[in-house]
RNA sequence: CGGAGAGUAGUAUAGUGGUAGUACACAUGCUUUGGGAGCAUGAAGUCCGAGUUCGAUUCUCGGCUCUCCGACCA
C-alpha cells in the first residue's frame, strides 16, 4: 500500500487527552482514533493489526476444533431475564428509549448461545459442541481508560465448549490452556497462565496475564517455578509459593485472556440437556474461553515500543516492510515486492524531508525498513534495517526478495 | 458513582475584562531532500448555557466532555 493512499496521517505531538502509552502511540501513528472515552475507530493501519491478531486467534481456534459463528450484538431482555442477569450484570448496556427498552448490547454471549443450542443438542451423540465467535462487545464500564486496554466497546473472541460430562470438559479445558499459550506465542506476548477466582461462575479459572507496569491486575509470580496467582485469589501477599515454597514477586499485569469451566451453570437456566445412552436427561457441562483481541493489540503496543514509536512483532505488524523513497527509483521495487506477495507500505510522498520519513517509519513500527536513494541506486542496492537495529545493511536489489523472505 | 485536574484553529500550546498569538499540519508558488528543511502568501480557533459587566475567551454558577486516582470490572 502506498502511504499517499492513507487518509490517516501521523501526528508529531501526542494527543493531550491520552496518557497511556498504547493510546498515545496508536493515535499518533494513525492506527486508532478516539470517538469518546473507551470508543475507538480502527483506522487502516490499526485495522490491519487487529485483523492479523484475530486471524491468528481464528486459526488456532479452528485447529482446536472450534467452529466459528457470529451471534447478534443486540440481545433481547427475555434471554437475560432467564439467567437473572438483566438485573445482576452490572456492566450490561441496556437500551432505554430505543427498541422499547427491551434490548441490551451484548457484553458476553452465554444467554444467546444457550438459547441457540437448545435447538441443536438433544443427544449425547451431538456432543461435544465447540463454537466460537470474534465479535464486538459492549460493557457499561464506569470508567473506560488506558486506550485499548479498557473500552466500553471492544473486540473479543469467545469460545464455548459443551460436553456430556465433566471429565470430557476438563480434558478440553486443559487442552485449551496449551492452545492459548500457542496463540500468545504467535502474538509474541509473554502471557503468564495465572490461577484466578471464577467470579460468579466457579471457583477455578485461569487468566493469561502480560506483565506490564500500567496493567490493572496484580499477580504473585513465583521466582522459582513461575507459578502465578492473581492477588484477588491469593488474598494478601503469599510468603511462599503454593507449589514449590519459593518466594513470590508481586507484579502488575494486563489480562489478555481468561478461561474457566462454566459447568452446568447456564444449562440449568435454559434447560440445555441431552439424553445419555440410557435415555436419561442430563445437563450439558460447558467451558468458556475468552480472549480480548483489541486489548491484546493494546497490550502489544503498550509493551513493545521505544522512545521513537511502536515495534510490532512481525506476526501482527500492519505490513512486513516499510519502503522509503528518498530519490526516485523505489516504485519499481515496490511493484515487484507486491507482485511477490510481500506486504509493503511504500512511503511515496514527494517533497517530504528524509527525516520526516524516517521518523514516521520509526513511529509506525513496521519490522523492516527499506530505503531507496541516489546513493543506494548508484550501487544497484537498497539499504535495509530492522526496527530495533541501529546499523543498516546494504543489499543488492535482486537479493532483497530472498532477504525479506529469510528475515521475516 | 466519589475525588482531583483540564477544555483556545486539524494537532500541540501562549495570552488577555476591550481587535486572540505562536509552532506543526493544510492551500498556492518557488527553493530544498540521509533524521520532522527554507522563504513568501493564504485559510482556519476561545466546549455549551446562564449570571456579573458598557463590554466575558478571561470572573461566578450550572451543564457537557476528556484525563488521572478510587469504587466497580462474566
Amino acid at each position: 500500500m502506498r502511504l499517499s493512499e492513507l487518509f490517516a496521517k501521523t501526528k508529531r505531538a501526542s494527543p493531550k487527552d491520552e496518557e497511556s502509552k498504547n493510546a498515545q502511540l496508536l493515535e499518533r501513528a494513525g492506527f486508532i482514533q478516539k470517538l469518546s472515552a473507551g470508543v475507538y475507530t480502527f483506522l487502516p493501519l490499526g485495522l490491519r493489526v487487529l485483523n492479523k491478531i484475530e486471524n491468528i486467534v481464528r486459526e488456532e481456534m479452528n485447529k482446536a476444533g472450534g467452529v466459528e459463528i457470529l451471534m447478534p450484538a443486540l440481545h433481547p431482555k427475555e434471554i437475560w431475564e432467564a439467567t437473572g442477569r438483566w438485573q445482576s450484570f452490572g456492566a450490561l448496556f441496556k437500551t432505554e428509549s430505543a427498541f422499547g427498552g427491551q434490548y441490551a448490547l451484548g457484553p458476553t454471549h452465554e444467554e444467546v448461545l444457550y438459547s441457540l443450542l437448545r435447538n441443536h443438542i438433544s443427544s449425547y451423540r451431538d456432543l461435544p459442541v465447540c463454537v466460537y465467535q470474534i465479535q464486538t462487545k459492549f460493557r457499561d464500564e464506569k470508567r473506560a481508560k488506558a486506550g485499548l486496554l479498557r473500552g466500553k466497546e471492544f473486540r473479543m473472541k469467545d469460545f464455548y465448549s459443551f460436553h456430556a460430562d465433566d471429565q470430557d470438559r476438563d480434558k478440553y479445558y486443559e487442552a485449551m490452556k496449551k492452545v492459548y499459550l500457542a496463540v500468545f506465542q504467535k502474538l509474541e506476548l509473554n502471557a503468564i497462565p495465572t490461577a484466578a477466582g471464577g467470579g460468579t461462575f466457579s471457583e477455578l479459572s485461569m487468566e493469561f496475564q502480560v506483565p506490564c507496569e500500567s496493567g490493572e491486575d496484580v499477580v504473585y509470580l513465583c521466582k522459582k517455578c513461575n507459578e502465578a496467582v492473581n492477588k484477588e485469589l491469593a488474598g494478601s501477599a503469599p510468603s511462599k509459593c503454593r507449589s514449590c515454597g519459593g518466594g513470590a514477586d508481586e507484579i502488575k499485569t494486563i489480562e489478555v485472556g481468561n478461561i474457566f469451566p462454566l459447568k452446568e451453570k447456564f444449562a440449568k437456566d435454559f434447560n440445555l440437556s441431552f439424553k445419555d445412552k440410557n435415555g436419561n436427561a442430563r445437563l450439558v457441562s460447558a467451558g468458556c474461553y475468552g480472549l480480548g483481541t483489541s486489548r491484546a493489540m493494546g497490550a502489544i503496543a503498550e509493551v513493545m515500543n521505544d522512545e521513537k514509536g511502536l515495534r510490532w512483532p512481525g506476526s501482527v505488524a500492519p505490513f512486513k516492510a516499510h519502503l522509503i523513497e528518498l530519490d526516485a527509483g523505489a516504485s519499481k521495487i515496490y511493484k515487484e515486492l507486491v507482485a511477490k506477495g510481500t506486504e509493503v507500505l511504500y512511503d511515496d510522498r514527494a517533497g517530504s524531508a528524509a527525516g520526516e520519513k524516517f521518523a514516521d517509519a520509526d513511529l509506525i513500527g513496521i519490522p523492516l525498513r527499506i530505503v531507496v536513494s541516489k546513493k543506494t541506486i548508484a550501487k544497484n542496492s537498497v539499504e535495509v534495517k530492522r526496527r530495533y537495529d541501529v546499523q543498516t545493511e546494504l543489499i543488492k536489489i535482486p537479493d532483497i526478495y530472498s532477504y525479506i523472505s529469510k528475515n521475516l
